[in-house]
DNA sequence: AGAATAGTGTCTGTCAGACATTATGAC
DNA sequence: GTCATAATGTCTGACAGACACTATTCT
């Protein structure tokens, strides 16, 4: 048949399964601060392939269940975490023929700010074991199955870089924090020390933040709370923090 | 069977076609600078779906001739333009239920920076044109096939967020040019301009030029011609570039 | 009072913006 | 010489780093 065909009649005879198309899966990163280590979520696999491995959670889109790819990296974080409001950011998409033994495939991979204390860990029929491990133990070797520890140290980077330009970090932290607190988290990520002045003076001036009038206790001078101005979580600075030493 | 698998063996019993897969693409927004405007390459689709709109061009994986999706991505490139090293990068993976009549569907985006005359425009089977449009002309509108605007709008802005930091817009001239030249690209894509003195000692102060020692003669005093040094096609600035007005 | 942590004052250095000035070509 | 564009000199302002200092709590 050569005569012209509308749209409808093409889709009509539009088969997908004509096609050899790729496996595509979610994978995240999801990055809390521990004991003043930039942690990682991991899983121990419970299916093939790479069973008994650990990896980053994630798995492939469910058609029927995810409307977008968002979506599904968003299912894939609370299932893990019980998490459903977290910072979640499209870090970097891996296509290849050979990072899965089951056929051509392409991982869509996102990284999430979480706070430790707001995170429930579940395991599932995909997972025999959900821990947290310090991602300097994990990023040089290729100790996480498929690709993972490639696709771990893209968003370490990410999250290192934005750790010099933006406010990011605070969605790593409770809902309430001194500035003590959010300069520690930035000193664990920049893996250096922050020159105290300048930190609260970049951060105060950027009004991203509120004084919530309570105070944190101690043995000492008691420190004042803040929080997030509303929809303030991701600062842009004009100027990078570098750090000392 | 009830009795612990191997991977081999899950690997020959395993499926691909037993799964809903979604459609994955490629598509690429290929800018250069034109007569002092931004432009960015669309073909008019000679297939359906959408055939005869407007799209950036780009398709499917191919998974016998594609080994990665960046070589997916370079070979859309240069079947368009025949350009073969342009700086092409990764920008953004839209997937969804609703993008593509034709199923649930993923498209990575990348954008690509070529100067225009090493281009030499390509049509093929996919496209009956090809032809550079002022990015102005588009962005905001749905002028394009599918959701071809929203993700020209994304790579858009990840070159107009880049402009300010880094030294990528070298990518969009050709070999040989002038600091005048070089501002001017800056300018048109930060839609502002630019102050003389100051861009040129950030240039200059980053080392990322030579002089190769020629000069662009006009009927005025004939400017330094610089190329890039090797590998430095991509400086990060610590610090940002705003421009005025 | 002393220890410890919270928080400030203020100087310096770097680099972008502003804008005036000089340099070099064609005519 | 004039005109046009290339290139420089130099002042200002914004903001990060350094570091000494003060403030507030507990014991």
């Amino acid at each position: 048949m050569t005569s012209p065909q509308t749209e409808k009649q093409f889709l009509k005879t539009y088969n997908i399964h004509d096609y050899d198309l790729p496996l595509v899966s979610v994978d995240i990163a999801i990055f809390s601060v521990i004991d003043d280590k930039l942690n990682v979520l991991i899983v121990k696999r419970a299916q093939h392939p790479r069973k008994g491995k650990w990896a980053l959670p994630g798995g492939f889109i469910n058609l029927s269940v995810d409307k977008t790819i968002d979506d599904a990296a968003h299912r894939k974080l609370a299932g893990k975490t019980g998490v459903t409001n977290a910072h979640l950011e499209q870090v970097v998409s891996v296509g290849n023929s050979t990072r899965d033994p089951r056929g051509w495939s392409v991982t869509i991979a996102y990284m999430a700010l979480v706070s430790v204390d707001a995170v429930v860990l579940k395991k599932d029929d995909s997972s025999e074991e959900v821990v947290w491990t310090p991602v300097d133990r994990l990023s040089k070797n290729h100790n996480l199955a498929f690709d993972h520890s490639k696709i771990l140290e893209s968003c370490h980077k990410r999250l290192k870089d934005k750790v010099r330009y933006t406010s990011l970090p605070v969605n790593l932290l409770p809902p309430d924090f001194t500035l003590t607190e959010l300069q520690r988290i930035f000193e664990v990520i920049l893996a250096k020390s922050v020159e105290k002045k300048s930190f609260r003076r970049r951060i105060l001036d950027a009004q991203i933040l509120e004084e919530t009038g309570n105070f944190r206790g101690g043995s000492t001078r008691p420190a004042k709370l803040y929080r997030v101005t509303d929809n303030k979580t991701n600062h842009f600075f004009t100027r990078n923090i570098e750090g000392t030493r």
